[in-house]
Parts: structure tokens; sequence; C-alpha cells
DNA sequence: GTCTATACACAGATAGAC
DNA sequence: GTCTATCTGTGTATAGAC
């Protein structure tokens, strides 16, 4: 009874986890295709250029992180969950394989990458940046948290520490790492 | 009167600025020897592999940084100038032309790297968190700082928090959000 | 040590049959 | 929508002249 998934979604889910592995310059559209059963010029047909492919990847990648934001703010008012919740929704996207979020591997591309793609890229930090910083900012007003410095700036360091865990993680083959990491950053927004 | 710069050297120059923007994949051959007026075959002459030259360049980015951080803690006994001394050495890594620090762009590309390569990507990350550890430790164990959590871990914040503003800091063409949140991340260690 | 020339693999992309 | 076939560019790497 079920629709079979459309092939662009599935030249999605492909594309997202080997480019979240090797970034967006070592995948080809015949490491994409292989794996559905299908030629690269069956992938033209559906992304006719690369980039056409790297935009739908992070737009639909954002969106699912604003739906993910949005469903923490609903299931509760604390920073403090709100804060953990958003550590382990990391937790979805790494994988011990290599892959880490998308967004992090495509920044380390982003000089080699079309300027509307990098854009793309830059609109998701935004939307986490944003995010972040009403979660700290409703903390501190409702006393929870007792911030020492502006939640905007919190909140681009907690973001930062988070990208650069990922990647420390993952050079170092140790996945706790990032785990370690995490938890300390966001101890250190609630102690700030 | 001085010898004319060998041209292995010149080589590693030219390289280490590209891979710094590019990331090690994205630069050949021919990019590497067209800024220094010989042709790619010139390039193999000196370093056979690619990965020979990965090797050599991040072999000697380590060395350099072994040097710079040893003559920080000749300068001063103080662990704030010291992690703001250790902040301004990434100013001169970090050029608004999107050059980041050499093993921050590679550990983007880790997965795609030859092991060797990235085997010496994670000693300069062991280096650079042995050495902070140390810095961090000296100054609790001195009364200039009181450390909240092992130094060990605060030195991991600390360089996850730097990896990651580079990053942040790039990709969204605002130079100075490195600075921002450098400074901040360097506070926390103070404050903590 | 640097050159020209070239081998070989693979990339992104397109044309046209089915 | 997917296929085969192909074009064109570029990458790493090597052989052999100078």
């Amino acid at each position: 009874m079920s629709e079979p998934v459309d092939t662009a979604q599935r030249i999605l889910d492909v594309a997202q986890a080997l480019v979240q592995l090797r970034g967006f310059n070592a995948v080809s559209y015949t490491d994409i295709s292989g794996p559905l059963g299908i030629r690269n010029a069956s992938v033209h047909y559906h992304f006719p250029l690369k980039t056409d492919l790297g935009i739908s990847l992070v737009r639909r990648y954002r969106r699912h992180t604003e739906e993910q934001l949005e469903t923490i703010l609903n299931a509760t008012p604390s920073a403090r969950q709100r804060l953990n919740r958003y550590l382990e929704a990391y937790r979805t996207v790494i994988h011990p394989d290599g892959r880490i979020c998308l967004c992090t591997v495509l920044a380390g591309d982003a000089p080699t990458l079309p300027e509307s793609m990098r854009r793309e890229v830059e609109e998701f930090f935004k939307l986490n940046q944003t995010w972040l910083t009403q979660v700290l900012e409703h903390g501190n007003a409702s006393g929870e948290l007792q911030l020492r410095d502006t939640p905007e700036l919190l909140a681009e360091l907690l973001l930062a520490a988070l990208e650069g865990a990922m990647l420390l993680a993952r050079t170092s083959h140790a996945p706790g790492r990032f785990e370690a990491i995490g938890q300390r950053a966001i101890k250190a927004m609630l102690t700030f």
C-alpha cells in the first residue's frame, strides 16, 4: 500500500551520508548512483548540476533541523533540558563510521563551494545560533540560568565548541570525545 | 650572499597556503607549481606522491607550532598571558582570504586522507591539547586559576571551541567572529 | 632539477535510444 | 525515468630529453 519512496529523496539520502563522511567535493555522481542500483546519468536527471544537488541537500537538512528544534521547544520549558536535548540531536547525525553534521563538513569545504551553497550553510548556522540564543535568554529571564555574558556570545561559543568537538573526535577515532566536550560545554552555559 | 631558498621549501610554502584555504584534495600539483613558475612534473621530483607532500606539510607545521608553544612558555609564567599568546598564534595563521589553521582544514578532510597523514594531524592536536593542559594545570597549582573541572577536559573544550570558531567565522565571512569567541573561551578558562 | 609529452583514471555533464 | 555512449576537463603520476 505504501508508495515507493521517490528517487530524488533516496538520492539525497545516499548523498547526505556520503557528504557527511567525505565532504562535498569528494563525492561523485557515480558514488551516489551505485548504492541505488542506477547510473550516474539518472542522478543528473534529478539534479542536473552538482550545485543543485548540494543546495537541495542543505535545504532539506536545515528544514529537518528546524523541525527538531521546534519539537524541543514544545517538549520542555527548561533551558537545561532544552540544551540536553539539543546535544542529543547531534547524536542522531554522528555515526561511528565518521559521519558528522552535514554543515560542519560543508563549512570545511566552504571556500570551494558555489556561493549559493555556502549561503545555505551559513543559514543553517544562523538557525542554530538564533535558537540557542533564545533558549539561553529565556533561561536567564526566568531565573533558571545566571549568564555571565550575553546570550548571543555564549550561544556562539557553545556552537563553536560542538563543531570543533565533532572534528576532533572524528580525527582521533574517538567518538566519546564529542560527548565529553559537549557535556562540558553545556555545563559551562549553566554555570556561567 | 643569502642562499636561494630551496625549491622543496617553497613548494611547501605555496602548498600550505592553498591547503589552508581549500583543503588537501582540492589542491593539485599544477595549482602548486603555477605560482612558483615551474611545471607540475618538477613538484613530483621533490614529492613523488601527494601523500609525501601532505606528510611533509603537516610535520613542518607541527614543528613550527612546537617552537611557538615553547617560546610562549619561556616568555611568561602567567597562565593568563600564556593563553592570550596562544590565541595570538592563531592570528598568524588566519587570513582574511579564508586561510585557517592547516590541521583544522585537514581534520575536515580526515576520512579521505591516507592513514599516515591522518595520524600526523592527530599528533598536532595532541600537541596542542597537552600544552594547554599543562598551562591550565600549572595555573591551577600556582593559585592563579581556580579550575572547576579537570585541566584535560577544559583544554579539550578550549581547543574545540577555537577549531569551531575558525570554521564558523570563515563560513560567514566574518573573521571578527573568531576573535570574539576565542576571547570568550579563554575568559571561560580563567573564570571556571 | 626542470622540462615536454603522455598514460591512465575519473570527474561533471549531455545526447539520444528505449 | 533510466539507460548506453560519449565529450571534455582535470587529476596523479611516469618516461625520457635536456
